[in-house]
DNA sequence: AATGAATGAGGATTCATTCAT
DNA sequence: GATGAATGAATCCTCATTCAT
């Protein structure tokens, strides 16, 4: 069994059966025991390989930003015009990659953990600043000066749509949530979106 | 003259103490004898009295959403015209009493909380539901058959703005993030609001 | 059973217990848990009360310096004229109460955790500061300016023959080892101690 | 040329790094791991070249024992003389290879093992009989019948004095401590020594 | 009404040791 | 010969909760 070259695929599976374990709990209270089983190894192998449990709770933060950011980024690629653009980055919030039940979770858990880790906030503000930045980008030429104000509200209103859902039972409406959110680029902008 | 019993006294001196915890710490991490210390008193009688550590955070939440009700409620009676208590509710919602340090990270815990306590999403959600009917009330006049919608994206909006307030370090900053949601309302409604 | 004034019973019971398992051990590998057990106790109380296992171990460390400490009082206080006192005093190192099996082992180990502890370290150099003086108090009459360094002599001899203690088997033979002690002391002053 | 196998190397940097560890930590208290990792190799080889902990610590005290015997040996060789050999036999157990900061606290920690290994302690039984008979050897022509008590006064105020070094702060000295001893013997055998 | 006393259950973390490669 | 992988067993410490007074 013993292979070479394991700590990557250990560590993914760590990460993988955190944000599981975060989101069955609805807390961040799951024990490093909870989460090693799920990822099919002993509590002392991921401590061996994360060195505490902040930090194997940090890097699933890493995970799910990073997932967060290749939608994103694929997203806007895909799309054409600041409109498009527009349209396409505020659909690829609540893709299905990163919109789902336990993701929710874990996303609601990471603000709390980043008022007691330094390290989780850091993380927190970089996707805000480029949540804010990727929509200035494409609201300057629609709605001028007004571009950042506006970006403010729609990246605000896109985590209190987070939370909200995070209070729903059953399974997370993407349609319905991303209506919400492209309604209020509409009335922003003006004319249809 | 009655004299007063202790419980109310005692049980209102626990409610405070588990907020300003719940504040400090920033996560529902906080014992019942830090509790209990800050309250005054010992631990055994914070058990005695409310019988478990979740009823405390349950009555800590109820106290929480009842300071939000009276504030709102007072508002509302001062202001006049569906555009003017629009305002004022928005502008109750980052009262001085609601939008402070230890209650926005409550808040926030709150949410928390309501993923794994029945009780506790019951009462996010009487919260939410008042509210969204609250803005319908007054938006229904002003923009008609998509009040409702206008309704839950301010409301959404709202809870946005507390979510990110959470990250931020510092005091809060009221007229900023009553201005936010105020700006959203006037493009909603069209003119100036 | 819960009575008041709990605290320094149990703290008493504790501090034997701990010098009773370093013994039984011979080391400091010993765990709360056996402390606990064997003072009759849950490893949680012991907690409560020490808050930690460095505590308990510097409180056990306290309890044996001060037995000690007031063995060599009352010995000196009965014992007439330098000569008498010094023979006294070297007597008293090696009394029944503190030349004993366990108490042997414990301070081997309480030299163990000095290197670690500074507040260990601080207690034994109390202990040895003031075996130091009483010796040069007596011996100053009798070596004049050597008092000093005789005491030094005298001091040293005492340790070595407790650790030389340690490493036998058996009972301790107190006559022999303070007779070790008393001949020296013959040799320092001259003419039968 | 025959190729030297890896073995002895791999045990001698062991050993080295076992003394290196216990001087640091100043105790027992050292992971095979930190031994291993400070020896250049996994702790994996140093359980295939040593089999348990226990016989790493073996091993170190053998080397510790080996090093000062050497020393003894060759400071006797070099003297002419009971008391000249006496003389260098103090010096010797004071000589810059055993009295250093890391060996004294081996030496320390190496008591202690005794209490719980029966190999440890006799070790440490066969040096105290070698220094007794040395020193026996060489107070018969000067004290005649008192040699036995005499060789174990001086003995026992030897690891006196290392016990006592034990507790100091700073590097150790030599001169001094030797100083203490001889003038012991110089009081035990009259005349200068 | 109030609390000190007490503990069972649990949780993060460490570590000697084994094993497959 | 050498090591990364892996874990079972501990160990310290915490905490909600109960109880006798």
């Amino acid at each position: 069994m013993p292979k070479l070259g394991m700590e990557p695929i250990r560590k993914d599976a760590l990460v993988r059966a955190t944000i599981a374990e975060i989101g069955r709990a609805g807390s961040l209270d799951v024990t490093v025991a909870q989460i090693a089983r799920r990822a099919g190894m002993s509590s002392a192998l991921a401590h061996h390989y994360f060195g505490s449990k902040e930090q194997i709770f940090l890097a699933a933060m890493r995970h799910v930003l990073s997932l967060y950011g290749a939608e994103v980024r694929g997203a806007l690629a895909a799309a054409d015009g600041p409109r498009g653009r527009l349209v396409a980055l505020i659909r690829a919030n609540f893709a299905s990659g990163s919109f789902r039940r336990e993701t929710i979770s874990a996303w609601l858990n990471f603000y709390v953990l980043a008022r007691t880790l330094p390290d989780a906030a850091r993380l927190l503000r970089v996707y805000q600043r480029r949540l804010q930045s990727n929509l200035v980008h494409d609201l300057r030429p629609l709605v001028g000066a007004r571009a950042e104000a506006v970006a403010a509200r729609i990246g605000a209103l896109i985590d209190g749509v987070y939370l909200r859902e995070a209070l729903k039972a059953g399974a997370p409406d993407r349609a319905t949530a991303a209506g919400m959110v492209l309604a209020s680029l509409e009335r922003e902008i003006g004319g249809p979106a």
